[in-house]
DNA sequence: TTATATGTTCGATA
DNA sequence: TTATCGAACATATA
């Protein structure tokens, strides 16, 4: 369940659980998800320990004590789970660290979108990606500058992780919904006071989820995301129905009582 | 069986 | 050249 929040919270637990326990061992159950040639991932990293990690958008890095980076990408679905002798390995575990004090951290990946690699600098490797900055870090100025000149949908836009990372679709959808405009608004015919409202529902949505952990039962009841995918669901604000399109490829819900298109 | 899923990339097109 | 769009990727689940 990885955008901006879950990745914050995967962050977390990986802080929480893998720093500082030098890894004996890896496995790896398919190597394409492995973004380097035969043993260089392995050898770069057994004998080695992690010793902090750091997230931009959906991207997590753990820095190694050679000084060298692994990238984790989750892609569509995973986690992190942390465990000892006591417990099988997790299903769909794609690579598995083994730690020296007994424990292995699994890099679980049920659809193999996600994915592993090895860099040398963080900010380096942003650049030549043409990673934008975190979603959650973005000044107004610099988000309305990117936004503000485009010429498209609003949707897709907030989803283009060169623009800003970390914005996936349920948030897509959340802010829109919150901001009470159309998925499919033209940028070009939005205010610059709703480029601002975006901006600040954008902030809003991912403090509360990041607070929360990134659990949905516990964000207020206000949140599109409790009737985000419920047909029988109505609309908090309006009674409305919930309508499902499809917006730049990707399954888009909105209330079309709500928001309006621009 | 078919459609769908919280993402990114790559090639085609404008 | 740059921006945008759509298909492709792998696989489980409803």
């Amino acid at each position: 369940m990885p955008e901006l929040p879950e990745v914050e919270v995967y962050k977390q637990y990986f802080d929480g659980t893998s720093l500082g326990h030098k890894i004996v061992d890896i496995d790896i159950d398919d190597p394409k998800l492995v973004k380097q040639v035969d043993g260089v991932f392995r050898n770069a990293l057994v004998s080695n320990s992690f010793t902090k990690s750091e997230r931009i958008g959906k991207f997590f890095f753990a820095h190694l004590s050679s000084g060298k980076i692994v990238v984790f990408h989750f892609g569509l679905t995973g986690n992190f789970y942390y465990f000892n002798e006591s417990e099988d390995i997790p299903r769909f575990t794609r690579v598995l660290f083994h730690f020296d004090n007994g424990f292995k951290l699994a890099f679980v990946n049920m659809r193999k979108f996600g994915w592993v690699d090895l860099i040398e600098d963080v900010e380096i490797y942003r650049q030549k990606r043409g990673l934008g900055p975190d979603a959650q870090k973005i000044s107004y100025e610099d988000f309305y500058e990117k936004f503000r000149k485009r010429k498209s949908l609003i949707k897709p836009k907030l989803l283009d992780q060169k623009l800003m990372a970390g914005i996936g679709n349920w948030i897509a959808d959340e802010i829109l919904y919150q901001s009470q405009l159309h998925p499919e608004s033209n940028i070009e015919n939005l205010s610059d006071e709703e480029i601002r409202l975006i901006y600040d529902k954008m902030q809003h949505i991912l403090e509360v989820a990041v607070r929360e952990d990134a659990n949905y039962e516990l964000f207020p009841d206000y949140f599109f995301i409790h009737i985000r995918k419920n047909a029988e669901a109505r609309c908090f604000h309006t009674g409305g129905p919930i309508e499902k399109i499809e917006v730049g490829g990707r399954g888009t819900y909105f209330s079309p009582q709500y928001q309006i298109k621009k």
